[in-house]
DNA sequence: TTAATTTATCGTATATTCACGATATACAAT
DNA sequence: ATTGTATATCGTGAATATACGATAAATTAA
């Protein structure tokens, strides 16, 4: 959004939006999946199960990382990455809380 | 993304990015809050509630009927809008779903 | 009927996202 | 040292998103 704009919100709108937004395609939902099935993964290994390219997937993987949902630890040549379960399980309960929140199921 | 692409997800994959991507800017979410606390709103009343334009909210609310998060009522020359409870609650459930699958906590 | 009110849409400018090929970087193996 | 392998980044084009003023459409009030 236009920077301008984002001191108009609280910092609790701003982390639920920038977690949503890190979740709003369909790959990097994936490459969670992916990483919550096999634990950790080299990043080839991750190309191997999407449909786009190693330049596009290395890119998803950044902004995963860029909000903090998964960590990169390079071996080698080789990076491998896991779910940051810190960040997760805290953006999972403010999410939830919100949604319920909001929700009155 | 690339239209494409986008046969190469699952329903699953793509409606949860879907719905992360409407919850993916603040002034949605403090849509969708400001609806929960309100119960509803003429559409005037939101565009009083954030720091955006009238046509700028209008947008943000047409992406999150979009989903199906809310729904609006034409009332006379006005707008209500509410939270669509179903869906929410549909979306609630998955979201939930996917983070507790994917986070160990 | 005319004027005022409310909301949606149009047109538009700018910024961001998405995707990929090419390239750079960093390490391992020979 | 050279070669091969793995990954990140650069450059770029195309598509989307964001924001707003202006305008259209629909209803109510005068």
């Amino acid at each position: 959004m236009a920077k301008a704009k984002l001191e108009n919100f609280n910092s609790d709108e701003l982390l639920l939006a920038d977690a949503a937004k890190a979740m709003s395609h369909p790959a990097r939902i994936k490459i969670l999946k992916i990483l919550s099935e096999y634990n950790a993964c080299f990043c080839g290994e991750i190309v191997d199960l999407l449909p786009l390219s190693q330049a596009t997937v290395s890119q998803h993987l950044k902004e995963l990382k860029r909000v903090g949902l998964i960590k990169g630890e390079i071996e080698g040549p080789k990076t491998c990455y896991c779910i940051n379960e810190e960040l997760l399980e805290k953006i999972t309960k403010q999410l939830t809380k919100f949604l319920n929140k909001v929700c009155k199921c």
